[in-house]
DNA sequence: CTCACTGCAAAGGTTTTGCAGTGGG
DNA sequence: CCCACTGCAAAACCTTTGCAGTGAG
Protein backbone atom coordinates (compact mmCIF):
# COMPACT_ATOMS: atom_id res chain seq x y z
CA UNK A 1 0.00 0.00 0.00
CA UNK A 2 1.47 3.75 -1.05
CA UNK A 3 1.33 5.73 1.63
CA UNK A 4 1.90 9.79 0.94
CA UNK A 5 4.16 10.97 4.01
CA UNK A 6 2.51 14.21 3.46
CA UNK A 7 -1.28 13.00 4.14
CA UNK A 8 0.83 11.26 7.80
CA UNK A 9 1.40 14.76 8.62
CA UNK A 10 -1.26 15.78 7.51
CA UNK A 11 -3.21 13.12 10.07
CA UNK A 12 -0.94 13.82 12.75
CA UNK A 13 -1.57 17.64 12.76
CA UNK A 14 -5.72 17.14 12.34
CA UNK A 15 -5.46 15.58 15.84
CA UNK A 16 -3.16 17.79 17.65
CA UNK A 17 -0.29 15.79 17.31
CA UNK A 18 3.36 17.17 16.80
CA UNK A 19 4.50 15.37 13.33
CA UNK A 20 7.94 14.00 14.15
CA UNK A 21 9.89 12.04 11.78
CA UNK A 22 9.27 8.86 14.46
CA UNK A 23 5.51 9.51 14.70
CA UNK A 24 5.48 9.63 10.63
CA UNK A 25 7.35 6.76 10.15
CA UNK A 26 5.65 4.66 12.83
CA UNK A 27 2.24 5.51 11.09
CA UNK A 28 3.21 4.89 7.80
CA UNK A 29 4.99 1.71 8.67
CA UNK A 30 1.81 0.54 9.77
CA UNK A 31 -0.36 1.16 6.89
CA UNK A 32 2.24 0.10 4.25
CA UNK A 33 2.89 -2.82 6.42
CA UNK A 34 -0.94 -3.30 6.50
CA UNK A 35 -0.81 -6.67 8.57
CA UNK A 36 -2.12 -5.88 12.24
CA UNK A 37 2.03 -5.95 12.88
CA UNK A 38 3.06 -5.76 16.85
CA UNK A 39 5.55 -3.39 18.53
CA UNK A 40 8.40 -5.70 17.57
CA UNK A 41 7.39 -6.13 13.75
CA UNK A 42 6.88 -2.23 13.65
CA UNK A 43 9.93 -1.66 15.27
CA UNK A 44 11.92 -4.15 12.65
CA UNK A 45 10.17 -2.85 9.50
CA UNK A 46 11.48 1.14 10.76
CA UNK A 47 14.98 0.09 11.62
CA UNK A 48 15.66 -1.25 8.17
CA UNK A 49 15.17 2.93 7.06
CA UNK A 50 15.84 4.56 10.33
CA UNK A 51 17.94 2.43 12.86
CA UNK A 52 17.95 5.10 15.45
CA UNK A 53 14.30 4.70 16.73
CA UNK A 54 14.11 3.31 20.32
CA UNK A 55 12.20 0.68 21.26
CA UNK A 56 10.51 2.90 24.12
CA UNK A 57 9.24 5.55 21.31
CA UNK A 58 7.38 2.95 19.38
CA UNK A 59 5.50 1.92 22.22
CA UNK A 60 5.11 5.22 23.54
CA UNK A 61 3.82 6.66 20.33
CA UNK A 62 1.82 3.60 20.00
CA UNK A 63 -0.32 4.54 22.69
CA UNK A 64 -0.59 7.97 21.35
CA UNK A 65 -1.52 6.84 18.39
CA UNK A 66 -4.34 4.62 20.19
CA UNK A 67 -5.25 7.40 22.03
CA UNK A 68 -5.63 10.01 19.33
CA UNK A 69 -7.74 7.49 17.04
CA UNK A 70 -5.18 7.21 14.43
CA UNK A 71 -4.95 3.51 15.08
CA UNK A 72 -7.10 0.79 16.80
CA UNK A 73 -5.51 -2.04 19.07
CA UNK A 74 -6.68 -5.50 17.51
CA UNK A 75 -8.11 -7.96 20.33
CA UNK A 76 -5.36 -11.49 19.95
CA UNK A 77 -5.59 -14.74 22.53
CA UNK A 78 -1.83 -14.49 21.94
CA UNK A 79 1.01 -13.04 24.44
CA UNK A 80 1.68 -9.63 22.14
CA UNK A 81 -0.47 -6.79 20.69
CA UNK A 82 -1.33 -6.07 17.65
CA UNK A 83 -2.40 -2.77 15.30
CA UNK A 84 -4.54 -1.64 13.03
CA UNK A 85 -4.05 1.46 10.32
CA UNK A 86 -7.72 0.88 9.74
CA UNK A 87 -10.20 3.06 10.60
CA UNK A 88 -13.45 2.09 8.93
CA UNK A 89 -15.38 -0.30 10.92
CA UNK A 90 -14.81 -3.99 9.99
CA UNK A 91 -14.06 -7.20 10.90
CA UNK A 92 -11.27 -9.87 11.38
CA UNK A 93 -10.63 -13.24 9.83
CA UNK A 94 -8.35 -15.32 11.78
CA UNK A 95 -6.32 -17.83 9.61
CA UNK A 96 -5.05 -21.05 12.25
CA UNK A 97 -2.92 -22.14 9.80
CA UNK A 98 -0.99 -19.05 8.46
CA UNK A 99 -1.72 -16.82 11.99
CA UNK A 100 -2.88 -14.02 9.60
CA UNK A 101 -5.50 -11.82 10.82
CA UNK A 102 -6.65 -10.44 7.62
CA UNK A 103 -10.08 -7.83 6.78
CA UNK A 104 -13.43 -8.30 6.02
CA UNK A 105 -15.77 -5.62 4.94
CA UNK A 106 -19.46 -6.82 4.23
CA UNK A 107 -22.24 -3.50 4.38
CA UNK A 108 -25.06 -6.65 3.64
CA UNK A 109 -24.09 -8.04 7.15
CA UNK A 110 -23.65 -4.76 9.00
CA UNK A 111 -26.85 -3.99 7.68
CA UNK A 112 -28.22 -7.78 9.13
CA UNK A 113 -26.53 -7.19 12.71
CA UNK A 114 -28.17 -3.80 13.16
CA UNK A 115 -31.53 -4.69 11.94
CA UNK A 116 -31.47 -7.35 14.30
CA UNK A 117 -30.41 -5.74 16.94
CA UNK A 118 -32.30 -2.39 16.81
CA UNK A 119 -35.46 -4.58 17.03
CA UNK A 120 -34.26 -7.10 19.67
CA UNK A 121 -31.04 -5.06 21.94
CA UNK A 122 -29.57 -6.93 24.19
CA UNK A 123 -31.10 -6.95 28.04
CA UNK A 124 -28.77 -4.60 30.90
CA UNK A 125 -26.10 -3.83 27.62
CA UNK A 126 -26.32 -0.56 25.34
CA UNK A 127 -24.45 -1.48 22.17
CA UNK A 128 -21.88 0.68 20.81
CA UNK A 129 -20.54 -1.75 18.13
CA UNK A 130 -20.12 -5.08 16.99
CA UNK A 131 -16.93 -6.72 15.45
CA UNK A 132 -17.05 -10.54 14.17
CA UNK A 133 -13.76 -12.42 14.49
CA UNK A 134 -13.94 -15.19 12.09
CA UNK A 135 -12.23 -18.46 12.43
CA UNK A 136 -10.62 -20.63 10.10
CA UNK A 137 -8.56 -20.99 7.43
CA UNK A 138 -7.78 -19.23 4.06
CA UNK A 139 -7.97 -21.31 1.09
CA UNK A 140 -6.45 -19.64 -1.69
CA UNK A 141 -3.64 -20.96 -3.93
CA UNK A 142 -1.76 -23.83 -2.72
CA UNK A 143 -3.72 -24.41 0.08
CA UNK A 144 -6.83 -25.71 -1.83
CA UNK A 145 -6.52 -28.93 -0.84
CA UNK A 146 -8.07 -30.27 2.05
CA UNK A 147 -6.28 -31.54 5.24
CA UNK B 1 -21.50 -21.32 40.46
CA UNK B 2 -21.50 -24.65 41.98
CA UNK B 3 -18.94 -26.96 40.57
CA UNK B 4 -18.72 -30.83 41.62
CA UNK B 5 -15.09 -32.04 42.17
CA UNK B 6 -15.94 -35.39 40.71
CA UNK B 7 -16.86 -33.64 37.45
CA UNK B 8 -13.73 -31.91 37.09
CA UNK B 9 -12.07 -35.30 37.84
CA UNK B 10 -14.16 -37.04 35.20
CA UNK B 11 -13.42 -34.10 32.67
CA UNK B 12 -9.71 -34.37 33.09
CA UNK B 13 -9.56 -37.92 32.62
CA UNK B 14 -11.56 -38.26 29.54
CA UNK B 15 -8.88 -36.06 27.80
CA UNK B 16 -6.10 -38.42 29.20
CA UNK B 17 -4.93 -35.91 32.02
CA UNK B 18 -3.77 -36.74 35.35
CA UNK B 19 -6.11 -35.41 38.03
CA UNK B 20 -3.56 -33.55 40.15
CA UNK B 21 -5.14 -31.71 43.16
CA UNK B 22 -3.55 -28.55 41.58
CA UNK B 23 -5.17 -29.06 38.38
CA UNK B 24 -8.59 -29.89 39.84
CA UNK B 25 -8.34 -26.97 42.05
CA UNK B 26 -7.45 -24.22 39.08
CA UNK B 27 -10.48 -25.73 36.55
CA UNK B 28 -12.47 -25.87 39.65
CA UNK B 29 -11.78 -22.26 40.31
CA UNK B 30 -12.35 -21.20 36.80
CA UNK B 31 -15.84 -22.14 36.51
CA UNK B 32 -16.71 -20.87 40.15
CA UNK B 33 -15.33 -17.29 39.12
CA UNK B 34 -16.78 -17.64 35.61
CA UNK B 35 -15.43 -14.17 34.64
CA UNK B 36 -12.93 -15.05 32.03
CA UNK B 37 -10.11 -14.39 35.18
CA UNK B 38 -6.62 -13.71 34.39
CA UNK B 39 -3.84 -16.17 35.81
CA UNK B 40 -3.33 -13.87 38.50
CA UNK B 41 -6.94 -13.58 39.24
CA UNK B 42 -6.96 -17.43 39.33
CA UNK B 43 -3.93 -17.55 41.53
CA UNK B 44 -5.38 -15.26 44.29
CA UNK B 45 -8.28 -17.16 44.20
CA UNK B 46 -6.73 -20.13 44.58
CA UNK B 47 -4.37 -19.10 47.47
CA UNK B 48 -7.05 -18.30 50.06
CA UNK B 49 -7.56 -22.38 49.67
CA UNK B 50 -4.55 -23.73 48.61
CA UNK B 51 -1.30 -20.86 49.39
CA UNK B 52 0.87 -23.63 48.18
CA UNK B 53 0.09 -23.75 44.42
CA UNK B 54 2.99 -21.90 42.54
CA UNK B 55 2.57 -19.38 39.64
CA UNK B 56 4.66 -21.36 36.92
CA UNK B 57 1.92 -24.26 37.96
CA UNK B 58 -0.80 -21.99 37.04
CA UNK B 59 0.58 -21.06 33.79
CA UNK B 60 1.65 -23.95 32.85
CA UNK B 61 -1.36 -26.17 34.17
CA UNK B 62 -3.22 -23.09 31.65
CA UNK B 63 -2.19 -24.35 28.68
CA UNK B 64 -2.55 -27.68 29.34
CA UNK B 65 -6.33 -27.14 29.87
CA UNK B 66 -6.32 -25.14 26.31
CA UNK B 67 -4.88 -27.18 24.67
CA UNK B 68 -6.83 -30.18 26.06
CA UNK B 69 -9.61 -28.36 25.26
CA UNK B 70 -10.92 -28.24 28.40
CA UNK B 71 -10.17 -24.23 28.48
CA UNK B 72 -10.28 -21.21 25.95
CA UNK B 73 -8.20 -18.41 25.46
CA UNK B 74 -10.42 -15.03 25.36
CA UNK B 75 -9.25 -12.08 23.22
CA UNK B 76 -8.30 -9.28 24.68
CA UNK B 77 -6.67 -5.89 23.77
CA UNK B 78 -5.51 -5.07 26.87
CA UNK B 79 -1.75 -7.09 28.29
CA UNK B 80 -2.56 -10.59 30.16
CA UNK B 81 -4.63 -13.09 28.79
CA UNK B 82 -7.91 -14.42 30.14
CA UNK B 83 -9.61 -17.88 30.19
CA UNK B 84 -13.00 -18.77 29.74
CA UNK B 85 -14.12 -22.28 31.34
CA UNK B 86 -17.55 -22.03 28.79
CA UNK B 87 -16.68 -24.55 26.25
CA UNK B 88 -20.06 -23.93 24.42
CA UNK B 89 -20.26 -21.83 21.57
CA UNK B 90 -21.39 -18.41 22.83
CA UNK B 91 -20.73 -14.38 22.31
CA UNK B 92 -18.88 -11.90 24.17
CA UNK B 93 -19.91 -8.33 25.81
CA UNK B 94 -17.06 -6.22 26.24
CA UNK B 95 -17.85 -2.97 28.90
CA UNK B 96 -15.92 -0.30 27.77
CA UNK B 97 -17.39 1.11 31.76
CA UNK B 98 -16.47 -1.83 34.10
CA UNK B 99 -14.10 -3.89 32.00
CA UNK B 100 -16.00 -6.89 32.30
CA UNK B 101 -16.52 -9.28 29.79
CA UNK B 102 -19.88 -10.93 30.05
CA UNK B 103 -21.00 -13.86 28.02
CA UNK B 104 -24.05 -13.95 25.50
CA UNK B 105 -25.90 -16.48 23.92
CA UNK B 106 -28.27 -16.03 21.09
CA UNK B 107 -30.15 -19.13 19.03
CA UNK B 108 -31.86 -17.03 16.46
CA UNK B 109 -28.34 -14.76 15.92
CA UNK B 110 -26.62 -17.95 15.48
CA UNK B 111 -29.11 -19.59 13.05
CA UNK B 112 -29.01 -15.68 10.97
CA UNK B 113 -25.20 -15.73 10.44
CA UNK B 114 -25.28 -19.57 9.31
CA UNK B 115 -27.87 -18.92 7.02
CA UNK B 116 -26.10 -15.98 5.62
CA UNK B 117 -22.75 -17.38 5.49
CA UNK B 118 -24.21 -20.56 4.03
CA UNK B 119 -24.95 -18.93 1.17
CA UNK B 120 -22.29 -16.63 0.84
CA UNK B 121 -19.65 -17.57 2.08
CA UNK B 122 -15.96 -15.86 1.85
CA UNK B 123 -13.83 -15.67 -0.56
CA UNK B 124 -10.60 -17.55 0.04
CA UNK B 125 -11.47 -18.20 3.93
CA UNK B 126 -13.03 -21.26 5.50
CA UNK B 127 -15.09 -20.69 8.24
CA UNK B 128 -15.36 -22.35 11.32
CA UNK B 129 -16.58 -20.38 14.11
CA UNK B 130 -17.77 -16.82 13.91
CA UNK B 131 -17.64 -15.05 17.13
CA UNK B 132 -19.03 -11.69 17.78
CA UNK B 133 -17.70 -9.06 20.17
CA UNK B 134 -20.20 -6.52 21.56
CA UNK B 135 -18.61 -3.26 22.78
CA UNK B 136 -20.70 -0.71 25.00
CA UNK B 137 -21.76 -0.86 28.40
CA UNK B 138 -23.60 -2.53 30.85
CA UNK B 139 -26.61 -1.05 31.94
CA UNK B 140 -27.90 -2.79 34.78
CA UNK B 141 -27.95 -1.58 37.88
CA UNK B 142 -27.48 -4.53 40.00
CA UNK B 143 -26.72 -7.92 37.75
CA UNK B 144 -28.56 -11.06 39.05
CA UNK B 145 -26.02 -13.19 37.74
CA UNK B 146 -26.64 -16.60 36.65
CA UNK B 147 -26.18 -18.65 33.15
C1' DC C 1 13.16 29.84 22.12
C1' DT C 2 10.54 26.38 24.49
C1' DC C 3 8.48 22.50 25.82
C1' DA C 4 6.67 18.29 23.81
C1' DC C 5 9.02 14.59 22.29
C1' DT C 6 12.99 11.23 21.83
C1' DG C 7 16.89 7.99 23.06
C1' DC C 8 18.52 5.12 26.31
C1' DA C 9 18.45 2.12 29.97
C1' DA C 10 16.48 0.49 33.95
C1' DA C 11 12.32 -1.14 36.05
C1' DG C 12 7.77 -3.41 36.00
C1' DG C 13 4.48 -6.94 34.82
C1' DT C 14 3.41 -11.27 32.71
C1' DT C 15 4.65 -15.72 31.10
C1' DT C 16 8.11 -19.46 30.36
C1' DT C 17 11.75 -22.53 31.67
C1' DG C 18 15.13 -25.66 34.25
C1' DC C 19 15.69 -28.81 37.68
C1' DA C 20 15.28 -31.46 41.76
C1' DG C 21 11.68 -33.68 44.30
C1' DT C 22 6.92 -35.71 44.82
C1' DG C 23 2.64 -38.30 44.37
C1' DG C 24 -1.10 -39.99 41.11
C1' DG C 25 -2.28 -44.10 38.68
C1' DC D 1 7.13 -47.77 41.56
C1' DC D 2 7.83 -44.61 37.82
C1' DC D 3 7.37 -40.85 35.23
C1' DA D 4 4.18 -36.99 34.63
C1' DC D 5 3.62 -33.24 37.28
C1' DT D 6 4.80 -29.62 40.86
C1' DG D 7 7.40 -26.00 43.55
C1' DC D 8 10.62 -22.71 43.29
C1' DA D 9 13.32 -19.27 41.34
C1' DA D 10 15.69 -17.49 37.57
C1' DA D 11 15.18 -16.05 32.97
C1' DA D 12 12.77 -14.46 28.99
C1' DC D 13 9.44 -11.58 27.09
C1' DC D 14 6.69 -7.46 26.40
C1' DT D 15 5.69 -2.93 27.88
C1' DT D 16 6.27 1.23 30.81
C1' DT D 17 8.93 4.80 33.03
C1' DG D 18 12.60 8.35 34.38
C1' DC D 19 15.63 11.58 32.91
C1' DA D 20 18.75 14.30 30.28
C1' DG D 21 19.05 16.13 25.75
C1' DT D 22 16.95 17.61 21.22
C1' DG D 23 14.30 19.58 17.49
C1' DA D 24 9.38 20.87 15.76
C1' DG D 25 6.59 24.76 15.70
Amino acid sequence: MKVDTNDIIQELRRVGLRATPQRCTILQAIKQLNNHPTADEILEYIHKKQPNVAVGTVYNTLDTLVSSGLLKRVKTDSGSMRYDGILHHHHHLYCSRCGKIMDYNDADLDELLNDFFSKKGIQNFSIQGIRLDFHGHCTSKQQTEKS
